[in-house]
RNA sequence: GGAGAGAUGGCAGAGUGGUAAUGCAGCAGAUUGCUAAUCUGUCGACGGGUAACCGUCGCCAGGGUUCGAGUCCCUGUCUCUCCGCCA
């Protein structure tokens, strides 16, 4: 959620970096700041109105200690005039604040400098890429031919129990899993991040923190009877976890990474390219959260890249990163890296992390702040990434290291696996 | 699921109708000096003001009673304890 504050002194550069992402923010803003000119014009009216009727209460309490209790009764009536108008008063005050900050959740963030405006996906620029994309023998298979070939992930046993993109992963492909959580893992805290467990349903306050409630309601499992969400990522509880603290500086930076099942409804996307693994409602990641001075979040977010990087490095497997246009960037993000790696047998490239700086947008919905030197209170900023998405990684192992003969695995991986081939 | 207790500032913790004690931590200043002590101020949010400052709100949330509510009433949420059920 954007500052008031900050849309009324920079009202004109918000409104050029959210073009870049299609939206047209120039008459919400004007709705904005007129409600918000409401906002504190009633506030000054309102506190005006209380001031005296709160002097005038502690006149009648001082007189009726005094034994005056005639001439407290007349001052009793006339409380009544001021009351009605307070009454009112603070009815539109609520009214207003309320719909003001509807208004505000409806407003995606401002993109960085940085990002290139555009449409969609062809839009996005391509900004790095690495690793040599290996070529096949000529029966190379796409990974769902595989896994189902050496029986590695059953999808049809998934459909029954459950119903499309619910996998059941066995025997080596189980194990595979298992493999790449613990190293992904193992990773990050080498990286200096904390390692948490989560809770795999949060609240509606948690969904609203992050961005993914009112914006994306449909897109998140519901459970009605008590009103909680399905986690689609650990990125929601792991940052609701700081929701409302006041940190010290010297807590910062706050690291955190995590392993959970992520739940995703994805209506409305089917097709062609949601086949097998490349798209499915419940997946496994193993993520990064980081709460950081505003100062230092932009070093951080290149941080963060250099340490995906790192990682498919060592995974062997041909990426590149591409910086996310306005059009294809997230309600909540002013700046996206997307990795992908290529995926051969399919000729096309998936997307397997996604790495992000909110600036204020989150830590404002959540009131995350920290005290600074001078004993400022100031918003922290948040980012997150995915180290790694596991389906679509499975997916590039599969499909890349496959041989006539069987599917090597990663030397990386090997140590966690417990074996070298498929 | 049943019964009971509770929710007060960053933390701890008083306060049963007269307008939020006190302690700790933090910050600023002063002072004495040595791995710190003492004193004073500050120490939630919003609004107005260049500022000193002023005002309002704030005791889980939302309503109500009252001139006046942390305190009384209603509804809801959450936490804890005991019982029941259970991995």
């Amino acid at each position: 959620m954007l500052q008031i504050t900050n849309i009324r002194t920079n009202k004109e550069a918000y409104i050029a970096g959210l073009k870049k992402r299609n939206f047209d923010a120039e008459s919400i803003f004007d709705e904005i700041l007129a409600l918000d000119e409401t906002r504190r014009a009633t506030q000054t009216e309102l506190d005006f109105i209380l001031s005296e009727s709160n002097k005038i209460s502690k006149e009648i309490g001082n007189l009726f200690k005094s034994g005056k209790a005639g001439e407290a009764n007349s001052l009793k009536a006339k409380t009544a005039e001021f009351k009605e108008n307070s009454k009112k008063l603070s009815e539109t005050f609520s009214e207003v604040s309320e719909k003001l900050q509807q208004l505000l959740y409806t407003i995606p963030n401002v993109p960085h400098d940085s990002v290139p405006a555009g449409n969609s996906e062809e839009d996005n620029e391509e900004i790095f890429r690495e690793g040599e994309i290996p070529v096949l023998h000529g029966n190379a298979l796409p990974h769902w031919e595989l896994a189902k070939k050496y029986e590695l992930i059953d999808f049809e046993l998934g459909n029954k129990i459950t119903g499309a993109g619910f996998p059941v992963y066995k025997g080596k492909g189980a194990r595979l899993q298992r493999a790449l959580i613990a190293y992904f893992l193992d990773k990050n805290i080498e990286a200096g991040y904390q390692e948490y467990q989560v809770p795999l349903l949060v609240n509606e306050a948690s969904g609203y923190g992050t961005g993914q409630l009112p914006d994306k309601e449909g897109q998140m499992y519901h459970v009605g009877e008590d009103d909680l969400y399905l986690i689609p990522t650990s990125e929601v509880p792991i940052t609701n976890l700081f929701r409302g603290n006041l940190l010290n500086e010297n807590q910062l930076p706050i690291s955190c990474t995590a392993y959970t099942p992520c739940f995703r409804r994805e209506a409305g996307s089917y097709g062609a390219h949601v086949r097998g693994l490349n798209r499915l409602h419940q997946f496994d990641k193993v993520e990064l959260v980081n709460l950081v001075k505003p100062e230092e979040s932009y070093r951080t977010l290149e941080k963060m890249v250099e340490h995906v990087k790192g990682i498919l490095r060592e995974l062997e497997l041909p990426f590149r990163i591409l910086r996310l246009c306005g059009g294809d960037l997230g309600f909540t993000s002013a700046l996206t890296y997307d990795f992908e790696v290529f995926s051969t047998a399919q000729d096309r490239w998936l997307e397997i992390s996604s790495v992000s700086n909110f600036e204020t947008f989150q830590s404002n919905r959540m009131k995350i702040r920290y005290k600074d030197k001078t004993n400022k209170k100031e918003l922290v900023h948040t980012l997150n990434g995915s180290s790694l998405a596991l389906p679509r990684v499975l997916a590039g192992i599969l499909e890349n290291y496959q041989t006539k003969n069987g599917i090597e695995i990663p030397k990386i991986l090997r140590p966690y696996s417990g074996f070298d081939s498929i």
